[in-house]
DNA sequence: GTCTATACTACGATAGAC
DNA sequence: GTCTATCGTAGTATAGAC
């Protein structure tokens, strides 16, 4: 996963992999039948990592927003919070870099990412924007949703770019705190100039 | 510029690049110094190309603004549709995706893309936002104006992504007006949840 | 300044021992 | 199931003709 990111399909070879694993070449034939086996198998594992830290907190506020126990608003705020600091945590480095590149160039193992948990998490996403934002609908909708969803992609997609213009060297905590702060306040004002905040405002 | 968006550095060959260039490969190692001197280049002329694209019109806002003809807020609304109209447009494809590969991995091509146009363009974005947003200042200010930008940036970034959460196959001029306007719509709510946008609101 | 020819290295896949 | 050895191919760089 880490080769795959660092220097894509093509610039990675299989001897530097088995290299770094400590295991023989011919392995990777045995275990997942040639290279393009091994890159589906870890935008699986991918997939699988993802799924499991941010699809059950996603539901449980999807469920307490059913319930009624929480407005939408703070759940949308709340899962930006959670998908900016899964950005953020540098841990997220090397799947991070793996799904950008395939997003440059999507083949089958987009696919997998994108059903494994994009899809459920953007549609969780939507619904919850079109309960706050009851003035839009459709592609509106998500044209507003996406863009929400957009300002923690670029956390890692253009990170570079962003600890410049941030003036900054280093993620500590406080940086992480300054931007996930920064992006949830950012939506909070797009999800209150719909119709609801406008009535409740001043 | 093509063949290392689209497979990067290391998966680019000079033997396909020379092909598809209709030239001999050697010439490459005689014009350039080598495969590095020409990724380089190609970087080079990528950050002059975008220069010449948006740089003067950003020039003439902050112009505007500072002769007092020009809104801050509006400035800031017309260069984010600008940029998100370069992001939109298919033209973009190959130096966004080449920028984007450099970004995981920065070496010396990024430091010349940051300074050509990242820098000042950037650098305009925090100022007009810290006009606008006078509540903010230093890191605060910042991580606002990063957010703004970033959503634009998802826009290729995240492409393929984006367009299945919105639900459409192709880019059209219908797709890019709704998205640029739910990009700017966003951006002017979290320009007007400011101090000055309480006062004149409702 | 651009070409062809070539040197040398590293690639992915496979065969066969264990 | 994992190893070593090896095959054929493709990589960058260079030498030298023109």
């Amino acid at each position: 996963m880490k080769q795959f990111a660092e220097y894509g399909f093509e610039g990675t070879s299989t001897r530097a992999i088995a290299n770094a694993a400590g295991a023989a070449m011919s392995s990777i034939t045995y275990q997942f039948g040639g290279k393009e086996g091994l890159y589906l198998a870890a935008a699986d594992h991918i997939g699988e990592q993802i799924s499991t830290i941010q699809l059950p907190g996603i539901t449980a506020l999807r469920k307490a927003v059913d319930d009624g126990t929480l407005p939408p608003t703070d759940a949308i705020i709340t899962m930006l919070g959670g998908m900016a600091d899964m950005m953020l945590d540098e841990r997220s480095e090397s799947w991070a870099a793996f799904i950008i590149r395939e997003q440059q160039k999507p083949g089958e193992a987009f696919d997998r990412l994108f059903a494994c948990f994009m899809q459920p998490m953007s549609e969780a996403m939507v619904e919850l924007v079109g309960m706050v934002r009851t003035d839009l609908s459709g592609r509106k909708l998500r044209a507003v949703a996406t863009g929400l969803i957009g300002q923690v992609i670029a956390l890692r997609a253009a990170r570079a770019a962003m600890m410049r213009i941030l003036d900054i060297t280093t993620m500590g905590d406080e940086e992480r705190a300054t931007i996930r702060e920064a992006i949830q306040a950012n939506a909070r004002a797009t999800l209150e100039s719909g119709p609801q905040g406008r009535k409740g405002k001043v």
